[in-house]
Parts: structure tokens; C-alpha cells; sequence
DNA sequence: GCAAAATCTTTACACGGGTAAATAATTAAT
DNA sequence: ATTAATTATTTACCCGTGTAAAGATTTTGC
């Protein structure tokens, strides 16, 4: 317990009987002095809380141990996940995550690089808008700061890029549609603000040629994030026009799909994989709800945990190496199927 | 443009012909100088960009402008929200949140305050997790931070705390599902991590016997923050137990109705307020999600935006005056009923 | 036990800006 | 225009830590 407070590290040293420039050593990289001292020192630091002023520290300090953490969107449970994981792996190798939201905004994704080049961090995790990114913006950004992309990619930058391979989660789950039912129809955003769509479409009709089937893309108008939202109302309209050649319906992700399982419950149309059932909705991404929903969401599962531990072992790497890494490469991880009983 | 980096408000004194106290005055709050001052310093900022430095600015000063703001799991879409509603707040009165989720861990509660300290906040929010929070830790940080409670109240902790009447709440949506059908069960965790689990069951006993009706209460067993998945295994059981001598079940929050949801879906039983329907299901809270379910889901929506905003308000002041705020003080907003279709 | 290597102490300066006091310049009031 | 009040400049020192250099001490290897 703290025998009367310690104000600096000039103090401390002399409480502890240790000399400064060894405890800035110590508080830097406590395995760079002596067991012995080492000893010595947390000994003292039982006695005496004392600790560090972090501003001070990373005032001189060329690189911080903070790691920059920004995702599109945090009241989506899909970002809120991968940011948590993120987050998670960053504390494991013993660096401080700062995580922060651009709440649908990109524009905001700016500001938030922005703050962030105020606190020096050693790196930074972007999960962009993608398109809608200010692309010169994040260039500039990665100039300075080493920087790692998840989830989605803003070509023409050179940074290493790691996500979904939504080719692969796609092709999955047509496949298993076709084989378990009628063919499946897509449903989309018009204007998706997230890259991965584009790819999940394209995906659709490559899998859908492969089969030689007919491919029927259904887009719903919209902006924002409520994507529940519109995947009710306009799904609504759809289903009541009756617009869908087939009775399945693979949504471009599990938000749009939880909205068109709330517009097939309030036309009455019975959702599931069983007989009886008048139509089959399958999702992308295994938000945490999907498996509650009624019927439970059939859907694909990210790999989030080897999303993010590879971008972080990629980005400390980059870190410690001191170099920048502007090969552009990609790394793609497998989704899985989730089979429920929505399709 | 930048015509060549400035590296310190020396430089930028230089260049901009002010002087660097009276910079650091104006850094500080730009209408402490003439006006005529601070178009000269804001036109010399479009032409050279320079920015403080973060570390050493708060190095010395007595308080940053910085504002903690802790939530439980900001994985909730209720303590998101809780959470975003807050940081807007403080945005918009020129301080820098900082939103820090436990994890739905209380001893993370402890470390997020630690973190906090180090960061010499200007003042603090936060959502405790209640009677499993570290209650002396969360007194001692009072003592040296200003502190406002939102959403959960720490018994015996001097502290402002604003958040919802849950005796009002309960009382209204007792009342209205007592007026549109049957007299309702109350469904709950057995060891609820939040307080207001508390005031909710108390509240709910408290408006049978007003209304002198019986009162059946059931809980469900089981730990952790997985609270649709608690609601969902046990609502099974009992649902298919038949425990419940009512058909109408009123759940101490959304997640655990969105649970029960799921059970009845599972079950095969319909559930609404028309006829031919089997149960009706209600929460508390309007969780984002509540709007989707199938069907609907009947809650009560918390006045998020009046709770944030007194509480920032009242944070503010409190830093402003520089007293401490002991009194303990208590304000609760009423909350809204939202009839859907679940009951 | 001795030299070499590793580690620590001492000293000294740097970092970037907060802030106080005395002085100078500007603005407002009469 | 003169004086008083306000605001800016100059000077100087402070904050708490990083870090480099030189010398002292300890540890290691043989």
C-alpha cells in the first residue's frame, strides 16, 4: 500500500533506491533491466503506487504503444464484434487499443484518423467504408502511420488488407440453396455503402452461371445505415407485388434479411426450410442476432478471430519492422455455413 | 496549405507574429483573446497547419478536456445507444469523449476507471453495473473525478444519477396489459447483474397488489450478458412446461423477451395481441431491435436523450464549479409505452 | 581471480507547452 | 487628447519524462 504519494519518477527513484534514466528503461520495457533490479523496482512499486505520467512519457517518445482501432459503424453488432476482438488481440501483445466509431459517417472516418495522428500511435486497424472512404485521406495517413485494413478494401492503397472471402461464402451458400431448394433470388441495397456487397453480388451471378440457372437480382432503394429497415419496407413491397420469381431469397447480409423476415411476418408468409413454409430467407455475416430471429437465420459465418488476429500479428509486425508495408496484399479467410432453419 | 511543418507553437509564434503565451491562451479557448488576435492566429493556422501537441499540452494542465464515459457492454445495443447518446453530448460541448465498455466484466469496470485516472479526466459518466460493480473503487474514483451515475445507481456513493422510473415504467405497461388482456407473469434472471432487474420486479409486485391481482413471478437461471439465449432455453421449458398461469408474459428487458420470442417461435406458439394468438410477449427497454422481431415486440421506450443530456449538463457544471457533487441526488425520467404487436 | 561485458548511476540537456510577472501596446472611456 | 482598462509581449521558470554520454559498479566467462 502507498506510504504517502509519489509524485514523479524523481521520487520514486529515490524511494526505490533506483536511478531515473533505469526506471524510464524499466517503464519502457520492464524486461530490459536486471532480474535483480527488476526485482527491486516492483517491490518498490507494492509499496509506493506509483506510475508514470502518461503524457509526459509519449511526449518524447517517438512511437506510443496505442493502436488506433476504426470501425464504420459501432451500433452495428457485426463492427462492434470485430472491433472487440480487434481490441482484444491488441491487449494481448501488451499495446493499447483506442477504439473508435465513425458512426456511418465518412467523413467522420477522416476525423477520426485524424485524432488519432494527434495521440502518435504506433499503428492503426481501419475497417473502411470502403468506396464511400475519402480515399486520398486514408493514403495520406497510411504515409505516416503503419496501417492495416479489415472487413473491406479501398483499392489503389498500399497496405495489407485482410477479410472474408465472400467469392468463396457465397458460391457456399448458393450451393447449398440450390441443393436444398428452389433457386435463390439476391436481395441488395441499391447503393450499398459497404464494398463487400459489390463482391457478394458478383459472387451471386458467377455462382449462379456456374450452375447455368438464371440470376435474379432485386435491389432495394435506400440510405444510411438502417438497414433492417429497409430491408422491411421495401422487402414488403416486393413480397406483396409478389416480384420474386423463386421462393428463396439470399439477402446481401443479415440486417437486410432480419428486415425481410419482419416483412414476410407481417404479410402472413410462413419462412423456413420445412414443408409448409412459403418462403426461404438465407443471410451473410452471422450478426449475434441471427440465431434468434423467427426463424432462425440461415447464413454464413466470418471468420472474425482469424480476421483479427492476423491483422494485428500483420500491423505489429510492420510496427517492429519499422518498415511499411505497401505491397497491397490480401489474405482472405473461409466463411462457414450456418444451417437454420430460416432456408 | 502548409507552406514547410511547423513542429512547436514556437515555431508557430515565429510565423504567425503572436506570441506563444497568448497562443496558449487562445489553444486553450479561443474567445479569451482579442478578436482581432484570433483572426490573425486563425488565418495564420489555413496557411500553416499546425496542431498542438496532445501529450503536452495535458502534461501540466490541472484538467484535460477529456470526458470518460463507461458502459457495461457496449455489445448491447442498449448501452451503444446509452453510450453514443452521451459522447454526442459531450462533443457538442467541445470536450473529447473517451468510451470505454467493461466487456460485461465488473473488474474490467475497476481497470476502465484505473485507465481513466492516468488519462486526468476533466469529469466522468458512467453506467455502472450496480450491485456487482466494485463499490469502493467506484467511491474512490469519485473523490478524485468528477462523477455522474446514468442507467444503474451505486447505493452509499455520493453522486449524481440520472436514469429511468422503472416504477413508473412497469406500472404503465402493467396497467396496459392488464386493460387489453390477460393479467401478466413477469419472467426474470434469477441473479440479475443489473439494479434495475431489482426495481422492475419490486415495481411489478407492487402494481398486481394495486390492482389486486395475484403476482407470478418466474426466473431463469444462468450467468453472463447472453441474455436472449438465457430467455430463449429457459422461456422453452417453461413454455412447454406450461408453468405460466396467464398468457401474457411481461420480461424484465427486451433481450430476455426477444428470448422468449424465440422459444414461441420454437414452440410453434403464436404470438400477439389479436385473437387466435397464444401469448403475448413484453419487454422493457425499446432495444434497437424490438422494432424487428417477429412480431414486434410491445415495450417501454427510455427517454435516452433527456437522460444524457441532464447528466452531461450536470457533469459539466459540476467541473465548472469545481465542487463535488455529494448530494447523492436522484432524477428518473418516465419511460413511454410502445404498443406493437407482441402484445 | 581477472578481464570483458553488461548494467547501473550521474549529469545534463531536450521535449512542447502552461503560466506568472513585469512591461509594452492597444482599445475604450471620459 | 488624455487617462484608465484591456490585452499582448517578453522573460523566465515549471511540468514529468526521454535519452545520450561518461564513469562506476556488478555480473559473466574463462
Amino acid at each position: 500500500m502507498s506510504r504517502g504519494k509519489i509524485r514523479n519518477m524523481e521520487e520514486f527513484a529515490k524511494v526505490s533506491g533506483i536511478s531515473r534514466p533505469t526506471l524510464s528503461k524499466f517503464f519502457h520495457d520492464s524486461e530490459s533491466v536486471r532480474k535483480s533490479t527488476r526485482e527491486r523496482i516492483e517491490k518498490a512499486l507494492d509499496e509506493y503506487d506509483y506510475r508514470p505520467n502518461v503524457y509526459a512519457m509519449n511526449q518524447n517518445r517517438r512511437t506510443t504503444r496505442n493502436i488506433g482501432i476504426v470501425v464504420p459503424n459501432l451500433a452495428d453488432p457485426f463492427f462492434n464484434e470485430i472491433g472487440r476482438t480487434v481490441e482484444l488481440a491488441c491487449i494481448k501483445e501488451g499495446y493499447s487499443p483506442i477504439l473508435l466509431s465513425s458512426h456511418g459517417n465518412p467523413s467522420q472516418e477522416s476525423d477520426n484518423l485524424d485524432s488519432l495522428r494527434a495521440l502518435k500511435p504506433a499503428g492503426v486497424l481501419l475497417a473502411p467504408f470502403g468506396r464511400a472512404s475519402n480515399k486520398s485521406d486514408v493514403a495520406k495517413f497510411a504515409k505516416d502511420v503503419p496501417l492495416v485494413l479489415i472487413d473491406a478494401k479501398i483499392d489503389g492503397i498500399g497496405t495489407p488488407y485482410f477479410g472474408t472471402d465472400n467469392n468463396q461464402s457465397i458460391r457456399l451458400i448458393v450451393e447449398y440453396l440450390c441443393r436444398s431448394g428452389s433457386t435463390p433470388c439476391f436481395f441488395e441495397m441499391k447503393t450499398p455503402s459497404n464494398p463487400n456487397a459489390n463482391k457478394r453480388r458478383a459472387a451471386y451471378l458467377n455462382s449462379m452461371e456456374r450452375h447455368g440457372l438464371p440470376a435474379h437480382i432485386f435491389q432495394a432503394e435506400g440510405d444510411g445505415w438502417d438497414f433492417e429497415d429497409i430491408g422491411r419496407s421495401r422487402g414488403h413491397e416486393m413480397l406483396a407485388e409478389q416480384v420474386f420469381p423463386t421462393n428463396t431469397i439470399l439477402c446481401s447480409n443479415d440486417r437486410l434479411a432480419i428486415g425481410m423476415l419482419s416483412a414476410a411476418y407481417g404479410l402472413g408468409l410462413r419462412v423456413g426450410h420445412g414443408s409448409g413454409c412459403d418462403l426461404r430467407i438465407a443471410g451473410h455475416d452471422d450478426h449475434p442476432f441471427s440465431r434468434f430471429t423467427c426463424p432462425p437465420l440461415t447464413t454464413i459465418a466470418q471468420d472474425y478471430s482469424a480476421i483479427a488476429q492476423q491483422a494485428v500479428k500483420t500491423l505489429f509486425h510492420a510496427i517492429e519492422s519499422e518498415k511499411r508495408d505497401t505491397s497491397q496484399s490480401e489474405t482472405l479467410f473461409e466463411g462457414k455455413l450456418v444451417m437454420r432453419s430460416s432456408a
